[in-house]
DNA sequence: ACCGCCCAAAGTGTCGACACTTTCTGTCCT
DNA sequence: AGGACAGAAAGTGTCGACACTTTGGGCGGT
């Protein structure tokens, strides 16, 4: 449940310099959430390494809290540490990058069958209504070209809470980040809105077997597109950048 | 004030009670063991409260550690809390474990796909004499009657590191966990290995289509049984046990 | 000049104390 | 008597300091 970080509730949008960091409940959530921001923005790029000191002083706060941010990072695998050495910033070699597109293709995949089994009449008229409104406009309704809103309501429509979780939390934040740092655009659009579309058909007719081959095919066409871009190694950045 | 300042600075053999706690590389890392055993005993029940002053007197330590084993487990899903509340163990709603296998039944089966396609010859030959070894002796070479052995052997045999380490980390924490306090004792034996040679065959004439079907119906099977065992719901336990 | 040991520096792990939030309980008002 | 409020109690969140481990550099031995 990590929606893209814009969403605030229920609270009026925070005036202080701070963004993030003093209308999250705790101070560990706000630093997770800043940490997380920062890797998306590549100021800590692949390799880079989390001082826990440096980050702390940098957000004005105690160790604690960065250190338990850092655990949650290291928990959904996005940082790499063992007991006693520095945490990294996980890097992406081809064998990660792999291993993430098929995990993707194995969940994904599933979970369009399960939707095809478990979304209602009316979820699916939606997701067509929005799927040509995305066609007709470059952008669907806020977010501009992010291929996820489709993707995302698949997923959602599983009625698997731990799929989703898995799908939307971890992998999710794993691909935005490779695809942010290998500067893989979607330049795939329209091959992409037609393969939405058929996979839209085969929800509609209830085809779950159809649904979760489709969804596959389009995942790995997907990642053959974006891995097809050389990945240059990553350098390393201290986290002490002024 | 642990390390008692007497001799032999670099290693020392602790005598102690704390039977895993004082070998691990880190404490917080071993109260996260203790707990997680803790969990599987069912000394914590699903839907405990997990009160970090008291874990922390329990085992003779601050709450830092046993704040960030916490944490830990919440990351892997096996504790739910939020920010200002006390910490549970998951409780086992069916939907939840319905969710659960169908998560399993997704990634094992794609996990087996990718086997056929990468295993060795030699791999399968090992596999094939262990499980018919197996078969001979009620029980495999160590563990008695763990038939994640089978599975697990596949899954590593996928060669994806991801996949790897969710059904052999996170997932199979919870499937024993679950197993253990549904006391759903595995009485499919005989129906298991018949079906696991299936798989093995289908394995060796590497039919990746043959080897995912096989698996989801094995694992849908034994989803079956398990949940068939109605489960009744979890009572709370407190942690400040005497 | 090369290799290994020793030592200081940097950084993580752990601790005890304090601040804040939540919850419970006892009391006061209606 | 019943319900809302205030205060205490319990528990989590955060902090600064100290202990331990790793690492990098200087020093002496060969």
């Amino acid at each position: 449940m990590q929606p893209p970080p814009s969403a605030t509730p229920t609270l009026a949008t925070p005036i202080l310099a701070t963004p993030s960091l003093s209308d999250t409940a705790t101070r560990g959530d706000g630093v997770f959430e800043r940490i997380l921001d920062m890797i998306y923005r590549c100021e800590l790029p692949p390799g880079a390494v989390l001082n826990e000191s440096v980050l702390a002083a940098r957000f004005g706060l105690s160790r604690g809290p960065v250190r338990e941010a850092v655990r949650r990072l290291q928990g959904i695998q996005l940082v790499t540490r063992e007991p006693f050495t520095r945490a990294r910033v996980i890097t992406f070699d081809p064998a990660a990058v792999r291993d993430l597109f098929e995990m993707r293709e194995a969940l994904e995949g599933y979970a369009c069958r399960l939707a095809a089994e478990r979304m209602t009449d009316q979820e699916l008229d939606a997701l067509a209504a929005d799927l040509e409104a995305q066609a007709d406009k470059a952008a669907a309704a806020a977010l501009d070209g992010t291929p996820f809103d489709f993707h995302e309501r698949i997923v959602r429509a599983s009625r698997n809470g731990r799929i989703v979780k898995t799908l939307c939390g971890d992998l999710y934040h794993l691909l935005r980040m490779y695809r942010r740092w290998s500067g893989a655009a979607v330049t795939r659009k329209s091959e992409a809105l037609t393969e939405h579309r058929q996979i839209y058909r085969a929800l509609r007719n209830r085809d779950g077997e159809l649904s979760e081959s489709l969804m596959r095919s389009h995942i790995a066409r997907a990642a053959a597109n974006v891995i097809s871009r050389a990945p240059a190694e990553a350098g390393d950045t201290d986290t002490s950048a002024a």
